[in-house]
RNA sequence: CGGGAUGUGGCUCAGUUUGGUAGAGCGCACGGUUCGGGACCGUGAGGUCGCAGGUUCAAAUCCUGUCAUCCCGACCA
């Protein structure tokens, strides 16, 4: 490709809607513009970087038994509501009627369609397992579609779903597909952990997201220094901890708090650390008002306080129902003689011995407070925040923190679809059986944003070579000078000959122009030809990411330039 | 959905407080000089100032409404 002819306005200027490093580079490199928010025109960089990520999705699924083919956008209201998945999905689901007003949703995911493929043409055991998936656009619309590529509205999605006859066949196509993601991300030159996550409101038993590590991303997640524990922060299991003793159960006082609302507060006025206090948060749910009770240096993990319980919402109360409950104004809520709500204490609070708690009457609280003796939780369960420097749920070892970028996840589903939708088939006695599903998920559009998270410097984009728009640009210093621009078009078409993904910039640009664009864009590999070429016979190799230059002759540079591209794509597989 | 902010040539922004016929830099076109890290000189094209109402002799500027975009939060197989 010339560059002269290539569709890629670069920007010497971030675009002010833009503010995560990878979007900016993006929309400056010209491989990307925004269409409405949250939706993106890629343009041919960018599309190819894409294409490239799709590329190795789609071998190493393939290289697992996946089918590919592909299903439907437009989805009819029917199967959603048959799922019902139609009135739980919420406003995230696009949703369109068509001329004779019948409902239509654009898929942000196709659980359903898939289902009702495999109802209707599997039947009989000897036709499973079945891994089919598609590489499509994917709608949601986000409440806050954010950061370009990264949460979009509509994006780009690998979705796998395996079809087995039981658990054990379950069980064997998830590890398929984690050796798969595994050797995905790791052929896109990124770094990432898997790690264990939470199944949230899809239920379901096992599952994994694959985390491209940046400090930009959304996720937290804590892993061990000392084994191979990592999960995400909303899932992580936290180890009880006992700070304040078994000693002697002191009698339960009252001591006046004024203004004392705040663990800090408190803390404070009465001269202990926080960790011998209990904090009470009021919940609400859709049906109930709770208190969750925990440690006073902890916090809440509202995700598995949510899971715990079961409920569809979950919110902190407001204050009329705080007071409503306690009687007290917020800050003073306490587990002692509550009426109303149920108390769910987390596993440290039992633990505990002569802690403070609010007094359920305003500016007091209660000291010398002892679970078991002066209230009794009605449930104990893990419902904290697990954070850095805890210690392992599995091994002696220390949790260290981290934020990643989700860009996979596998997914054990069992038969929440298959029965839902009567996707069933007949086992080897004739027993009509509900088929066993899973589904797997890459973003396919986000791993591109994510590789650029992970691989930038002040200067633009540093391409990992597997998935590099192209993988060398070969620079002609003058394009005036019909001995340097002669050899740079022999030494591209050397180079294409080879099988490198080569443009020339053959661009009346001045020399500083078309390096700062080849920065920008990011090729791995810049081969300059200037007046040494014609003179001495040499170009010169620019690696982008270290920067290292070595001159090599002429001849032969393309067949050399080559094996650096090779080795480099190798090396990715390690 | 709550909070905050912003909409002025392709991009970045000034002008709005105090109403008076729209500016700069970059980019783009043409000519010239340049040519190893975003050159310089000259000439030029390009904007109904997000949109709709209103106030006014006169609105980018004031008022009302509306739309869009971005940030924080909530939310998120």
């Amino acid at each position: 490709m010339r560059v002269s002819e290539l569709l890629a306005p670069t920007l010497r200027e971030a675009p002010t809607e833009a503010e995560v490093i990878s979007h900016i580079l993006m929309l400056r490199a010209g491989m990307l513009r925004k269409v409405a928010s949250g939706v993106y025109t890629y343009l041919p960089l960018g599309y190819r970087v894409l294409k490239k990520v799709i590329q190795i999705v789609r071998e190493e699924m393939d290289n697992k038994g996946g089918q590919e083919l592909m299903l439907p956008i437009i989805q009819p209201a029917e199967l959603w509501l048959e799922s019902g998945r139609w009135n739980v999905y919420g406003d995230e689901l696009f949703r369109m009627k068509d001329r004779h007003g019948r409902d239509f949703a654009l898929g942000p995911t196709h659980e359903e369609i898939i289902t009702d493929l495999v109802r209707g043409e599997v039947r009989s055991y000897k036709q499973l397992p079945q891994l089919l998936y598609q590489i499509q656009n994917k709608y949601r619309d986000e409440r806050r579609p954010r950061f370009g590529l990264m949460r979009g509205r509509e994006f780009v999605m690998k979705d796998l779903y395996s079809f087995d006859k039981d658990e054990a066949g379950l069980d064997e196509s998830y590890r398929k597909m984690y050796e798969a993601y595994t050797r995905i991300f790791a052929r896109c030159g990124l770094q990432f952990r898997s790690v264990e996550a939470d199944p949230g409101a899809i239920g379901g038993s096992s599952t994994h997201e694959f985390m491209v590590m940046a400090d930009s991303g959304e996720a937290a997640i804590v892993y061990c220094d000392s084994c191979n524990y990592a999960a995400n922060v909303e899932k992580a299991e936290a180890v009880p901890e006992q700070l304040s003793g078994d000693g002697e159960m002191l009698s339960l006082d009252e001591v006046s708090t004024p203004g004392a609302k705040t663990i800090e507060d408190v803390s404070a006025f009465l001269k202990i650390a926080g960790h011998n206090l209990i904090k009470t948060i009021v919940y609400q749910t859709e049906e109930e008002t709770v208190i969750a009770l925990v440690r006073g240096d902890r916090e809440i993990n509202e995700i598995k306080l949510q899971n715990m319980l079961g409920s569809l919402q979950l919110f902190m109360a407001d204050e009329r129902t705080v007071k409503e409950l306690t009687g007290a104004a917020p800050g003073f809520a306490g587990p002692v003689g509550m009426k109303g709500a149920r108390i769910i204490a987390d596993r440290e609070i039992p633990l505990m011995r002569n802690a403070v708690t609010g007094a359920n009457k305003t500016d007091a609280h209660l000291v010398n407070v002892n679970p078991g003796r002066d209230f009794t939780p009605d449930v104990v369960a893990d419902i904290r925040l697990v954070r850095a420097g805890e210690h392992c749920p599995r091994c002696e070892g220390v949790l260290a923190e981290a934020r990643g970028i989700e860009v996979g996840q596998v997914f054990k589903l069992g038969t929440k679809y298959s029965k839902a939708l009567g996707a069933k088939f007949l086992d080897e006695n004739g027993k009509e059986q509900l088929m066993v599903m899973g589904c797997y998920g890459i973003g396919v559009s986000r791993t591109v944003a994510a590789a650029i998270e992970q691989n930038h410097d002040g200067d633009g984009i540093i391409w990992p070579m597997p998935i590099a728009p192209f993988q060398a640009v070969v620079i002609p210093v003058s394009s005036k000078d019909e001995g340097q621009m002669g050899l740079a078009d022999s030494l591209y078409n050397a180079l294409r000959e080879q099988g490198v993904e080569t443009v020339i910039d053959d661009r009346n640009e001045r020399p500083g122009v078309k390096f700062k664009d080849a920065d920008l864009v990011g090729y791995p590999l810049r081969i300059v030809v200037g007046s040494k070429t014609v003179e001495e016979g040499t170009v010169e190799i620019r690696h982008r990411r270290s920067g290292n230059v070595q001159v090599v002759k002429l001849e032969g540079a393309a067949q050399l330039i080559k094996k650096i591209v090779a080795d480099e794509i190798a090396e990715s597989l390690k």
